[in-house]
DNA sequence: TGTTGACGTGTCGACTTTTACATGTCAATC
DNA sequence: GATTGACATGTAAAAGTCGACACGTCAACA
């Protein structure tokens, strides 16, 4: 359901797109919270279509095909988020990775911990250049921000935890 | 993977323990990063049993089987936290959604924010409650932290965009 | 004695997601 | 004229995950 529901968002915001774009799409905007690939996206869009939530609006020059949300697809979108649920469920290869730390030896934690330091501050570069050419402006600001508080947030995590972990070693 | 390591990872903290064990371990102390339910870990545990990196240790009174780690089990847990790969791949509900809602009229944007503050009030409370039990001491303490700390930042962010939309709202 | 509820293990079908394979257009560059 | 790389769409097999079903033990309490 999720991935249904990001594309139908996606496709809210950003107007009829391609499978393609939409694939891009989701890299740029939504990927700390949700990925799919193409190979998913395809097949899914079908469906959507089938079921009547999308329409294929234009056949254009290279088989490419531009999907539009329906009426139908915008009020399945809104009963869905107005449906609390709030499971909170959530999948986090980084921070599971975090948690098994302590089974290491301290030096290789550490390490370990150092570099996730700096893969934090790589996909922060990237966020914010993301930030920079959107400029304020478009849909994904909100989320955005969530996405580069997040990371700033574990990275801060990991520095600290290192150093706590350093400070343990040398007593 | 993800699931064999979490699984290595809590015999190596928690000692030799049973699949039923091992399923509250996850709700307790791994659970913002990762879920799992005991549909998959029986199996999951028979597989790795086959493949040597556990072992049933014994068959207790009631069908009661106890799973250790073996060395080679902590050698590929070893080598999967060395081994960098850092792809921070996450998987949010809640963040998706954060991410959908300007899609939303903004009073039905505030509203579902409102409750989103709620929920997390909620399992910031649970988590505290599992932070008192475990009393600073053990395994999951690093962890523990992080997840209060992200979740109490997607609160603090849910509650500030609500209070920007009610801005916008009214100007 | 019967029932309830925690303990405890397992399977199965449906659905989701990944990885790899497969195909083709078009523009630019060599 | 050939190659490269972005554009563009798809399928299939395998792996991962979930929800429901199914079975059986044991202790406590009514």
């Amino acid at each position: 359901m999720s991935l249904r529901m990001a594309l139908l968002g996606l496709l809210t915001v950003s107007g009829p797109s391609s499978g393609y774009d939409l694939t891009k799409l989701f890299e740029r905007s939504i990927n700390h919270a949700w990925q799919a690939r193409h190979s998913q996206i395809y097949p899914e869009l079908a469906k959507m279509a089938d079921g009547g939530l999308v329409v294929i609006e234009e056949e254009g020059p290279r088989g490419r095909k531009t999907y539009a949300i329906t009426e139908e697809g915008s009020r399945l979108l809104r009963e869905w988020l107005l449906a609390g649920e709030s499971s909170r469920s959530i999948r986090d290869e980084l921070a599971l990775r975090a948690f098994l730390l302590p089974t290491l030896e301290p030096e290789d934690a550490v390490a370990v911990l150092r570099e996730a330091v700096l893969s934090c501050d790589a996909k922060l570069d990237g966020m914010e250049a993301i930030r920079r050419a959107q400029d304020g402006k478009g849909f994904g600001r909100y989320a955005l921000e969530l996405g580069m508080r997040q990371t700033r947030m574990f990275r801060d995590w990991a520095e600290e935890t290192a150093e706590e972990i350093e400070r343990s070693i040398r007593s």
